[in-house]
DNA sequence: ATTGACTGCCC
DNA sequence: ATTCTGC
DNA sequence: GCAGAATGGGCAGTCAAT
C-alpha cells in the first residue's frame, strides 16, 4: 500500500531540485531534456500543476483566481516567519537582487525547529496556493499572510527560495511555457506543432501535458470553441514601411488604433468580451456587447479587434489613459460610458459558425469579416484598410492615420494564417518617434535578477529654468546594455546620495537623452508629465545637468503632440 | 466615511 | 508596452 | 528569430488604517 502513495506523492523537494538544476544550466536544449525527463515520471494527477508550476505559474491566466500577494504582504510574511524585519529585507534585497535568494539565506542562518517540520508535496504547495488566493474580504490579508507563512515554515530554505519567487511570479530559472511545450513534445514523443497549436487554444500548458501524456489523439481534441478565448496573434514591430514592403510585396495596411484588445465571442443572443489577457471584461462593457449584437450578422463568431474612446466633438481619438478608466471597472458602469464613449475595430476572425478560420489566409479572413459585420457607423466596424504593394500609397496611408491621431500602422502578410499567441513575422506595427529629450538621472533603483549589483532603474527629472530645480518626470530602465548599466552603475555611485531600501537619491549630474511614444499629463510626478514607453538612446556624457531639457520644453512638445504634429523619424 | 498602499492588468 | 541577450 | 527576462506609466478594485 505504501507504494502505491508513494507512486501519487510527489514530494516538493524534487521539484525545487529540478528548479535548481534548470536554474544553473544555460542551454536551452538541455533544460528542454531536464524537464522532458522530469515529466515523464511525473504521475498523471500531478501532471497538470506540476507543467504550471514549471512554467513559474500557479494559474493559468485567464482563471478568476489570482494570489493577491506582492512584494509588500510578500515581505511581512517573510518577516513573520523569520522576525527580519521588512526594511531589513529590502535592505538585504538591494544587495543580493533576489528575494528568493534572500529567503533562502534568512531561513539558512535560522536554527529551524526541524523535529515539527512535515515534508511538503507538490499539492499542498498547490492547494496552499489555492487557499491564499480564496481568501477575501475584510481580514484577507492576514490570512493570506498567514496561509503562506505557514507554507515558507515547513519549507526548506531551497523549497522557500522557489515558493517565494513564485508567488511574485519571477522564477528566473529561464523556463517559461516555450521550453516547457517543446519539453512535452519530447516526453510524449509528439510533434512540437501539434503541442503549440493545443497550447494555443487551451491557454493551459497543464491541460496541455495531460493530454499529450494520452496520446495524439487526446491533443488533437483540442479545438476552438466559442466562449474559451484563444491568445491574440501578437505584431513585430517593424523598422519601417519600406523593409516590411520589400519583404511582403503586396501586403494589408490597417490603422493601428491606440485602445485596448477585445476578442469577442458570439452565439446566439449571447455574447462575451475577452482582454488581451483573456479576462472576461464583459460586464464592464455593454456598450460593446449591444454594438455587436446589432453589427454581427452571424450566429455563431470569434472575432478579434480594438475597441478605442473617441472624443465625439473632434473626432480624434482620446488619451490612452481615457479607456483604462472604462476597460475593467466594475462600479458605475453606465454613467462612465456615456463620459467615455467606445469604438470597436474589428481586424480578425478565429472562427464562424462551427468553423475554425485560423488557418485561411489574411485575405480570405478579411473577407469573411466583411460578410459577418455590418458597420454601426461611428461605433462599431471593421478596421480601416488598404492593400498596397506602393511605398507612396502606403506612406500616405501611414500620414493619413497619424492626422487622424491614431497610432500608426499595422502591416500585414495577406498570404498568413491566424497563429494565436504568436508574435510572428505575419503582423508588423509602425508607430512614429517623438524627439528625444535630455533629462537628469536624479535616482535610481538597485535591480534585481540579472541585474543584480547594477543601478537598474533611473528616475529621471526635468530642469526648472526658474529655480533650477529638476523635477521628477519618472523613470526609465530600458535600452541600456548590460556594459552600459555597468558604467552608469559606476558613474552613478559617487553621486548617491541617501540610500533606503532599493532606493538611491543621486546628485544630479548625469544627464541620459531618453525616447519615448507620447508625453503624458501624470498626478504622480512632481513635474506633472510622464513619458509612456521611455528609453534610454543614448547616455549623454558630453552635456552637464545645467544643458538639460527644460520643463518649458517639456511643456511644448506635450503641446505640440495635441496638435499631432508628430515627427517621423522611421520613414 | 475617507484615504492611501498595494495589486493586477491595460498599454 | 520596449529593449537586450543567449541559444 | 525565438524565448526569456527586466524594466516603463497609469487605471480601478480591494483592503487596512484612520
Amino acid at each position: 500500500m505504501g507504494g502505491l502513495i508513494a507512486q501519487i506523492i510527489m514530494k516538493y523537494s524534487k521539484l525545487a531540485d529540478v528548479y535548481e538544476k534548470l536554474e544553473f544550466t544555460s542551454s536551452k536544449l538541455e533544460k528542454t531534456d531536464i524537464i522532458s525527463e522530469f515529466l515523464k515520471e511525473t504521475p498523471e494527477d500531478i501532471l497538470k500543476i506540476v507543467s504550471m508550476l514549471l512554467t513559474g505559474q500557479v494559474f493559468p491566466e485567464w482563471a478568476e483566481l489570482e494570489l493577491g500577494v506582492g512584494p509588500s504582504l510578500l515581505y511581512d510574511t517573510i518577516s513573520f516567519v523569520t522576525g527580519v524585519k521588512p526594511a531589513e529585507i529590502k535592505n538585504l534585497l538591494a544587495k543580493e537582487g533576489d528575494i528568493g535568494n534572500v529567503t533562502e539565506k534568512i531561513l539558512k542562518k535560522k536554527v529551524q525547529h526541524i523535529l515539527f517540520k512535515k515534508e511538503l508535496t507538490v499539492e499542498q504547495v498547490y492547494t496552499s496556493f489555492e487557499r491564499i488566493a480564496r481568501a477575501y474580504g475584510s481580514g484577507s490579508q492576514n490570512k493570506k499572510v498567514k496561509y503562506l507563512a505557514e507554507l515558507l515554515s515547513n519549507a526548506s530554505p531551497k523549497e522557500a527560495k522557489y515558493i517565494v519567487r513564485i508567488v511574485l511570479g519571477e522564477l528566473r530559472i529561464g523556463v517559461a511555457e516555450g521550453l516547457v511545450r517543446n519539453a512535452i513534445a519530447k516526453a510524449f514523443n509528439i510533434e512540437v506543432n501539434l503541442v503549440e497549436r493545443a497550447f494555443m487554444l487551451a491557454n493551459h500548458i497543464g491541460i496541455v501535458a495531460k493530454a499529450a501524456k494520452n496520446g495524439k489523439d487526446a491533443l488533437e481534441k483540442i479545438r476552438i470553441k466559442v466562449f474559451i478565448p484563444i491568445r491574440p496573434m501578437l505584431a513585430q514591430i517593424a523598422p519601417d514601411i519600406q523593409h516590411v514592403l520589400k519583404e511582403l510585396g503586396e501586403a494589408a495596411m490597417e490603422i493601428k488604433y491606440d485602445g485596448a484588445r477585445v476578442q469577442i465571442h458570439k452565439k446566439g443572443d449571447e455574447i462575451k468580451i475577452y482582454s488581451r489577457r483573456l479576462e472576461n471584461v464583459t460586464e464592464a462593457l455593454p456598450d460593446i456587447v449591444k454594438m455587436a449584437r446589432e453589427a454581427i450578422k452571424a450566429d455563431e463568431v470569434i472575432i478579434d479587434g480594438e475597441t478605442v474612446a473617441i472624443d465625439t466633438a473632434t473626432g480624434k481619438p482620446r488619451a490612452f489613459q481615457e479607456i483604462l478608466k472604462r476597460f475593467r471597472r466594475k462600479h458605475n458602469i453606465a454613467g462612465m460610458l456615456e463620459k467615455i464613449p467606445f469604438e470597436t475595430y474589428i481586424f480578425d476572425v478565429m472562427f464562424v459558425n462551427g468553423k475554425e478560420t485560423i488557418d485561411m489566409n489574411f485575405r480570405e479572413r478579411r473577407q469573411v469579416i466583411e460578410e459577418v459585420i455590418k458597420p454601426v457607423k461611428g461605433k462599431f466596424g471593421t478596421a480601416e484598410q488598404i492593400i498596397t504593394s506602393d511605398f507612396d500609397e502606403a506612406e500616405k496611408f501611414y500620414h493619413h492615420a497619424l492626422n487622424k491621431g491614431h497610432e500608426g500602422i499595422m502591416i500585414k502578410n495577406l498570404k498568413a494564417p491566424y497563429i494565436p499567441g504568436a508574435r510572428v513575422g505575419y503582423m508588423y506595427k509602425i508607430k512614429p518617434t517623438m524627439e528625444t529629450l535630455d533629462l537628469v538621472v536624479i535616482g535610481a533603483t538597485w535591480g534585481t535578477g540579472k541585474r543584480s549589483g547594477w543601478l537598474g532603474s533611473y528616475f529621471l527629472g526635468v530642469r526648472d529654468e526658474i529655480t533650477g530645480e529638476f523635477l521628477p518626470v519618472g523613470r526609465v530602465a530600458t535600452g541600456l546594455s548590460e556594459e552600459q548599466l555597468k558604467e552608469l552603475t559606476s558613474s552613478l555611485k559617487p553621486l548617491i546620495e541617501y540610500e533606503e531600501g532599493q532606493k538611491v537619491t543621486l546628485k544630479p549630474m548625469l544627464v541620459v537623452e531618453v525616447a519615448y511614444q507620447e508625453i503624458q499629463r501624470s498626478p504622480n510626478y512632481k513635474s506633472g508629465y510622464a513619458l509612456r514607453f521611455p528609453r534610454v538612446v543614448r547616455i549623454r556624457d558630453d552635456k552637464s545637468s545645467r544643458e538639460a531639457d527644460t520643463k518649458d520644453r517639456l511643456i511644448s512638445l506635450y503641446n505640440l503632440q495635441a496638435t499631432s504634429e508628430k515627427k517621423k523619424l522611421d520613414l
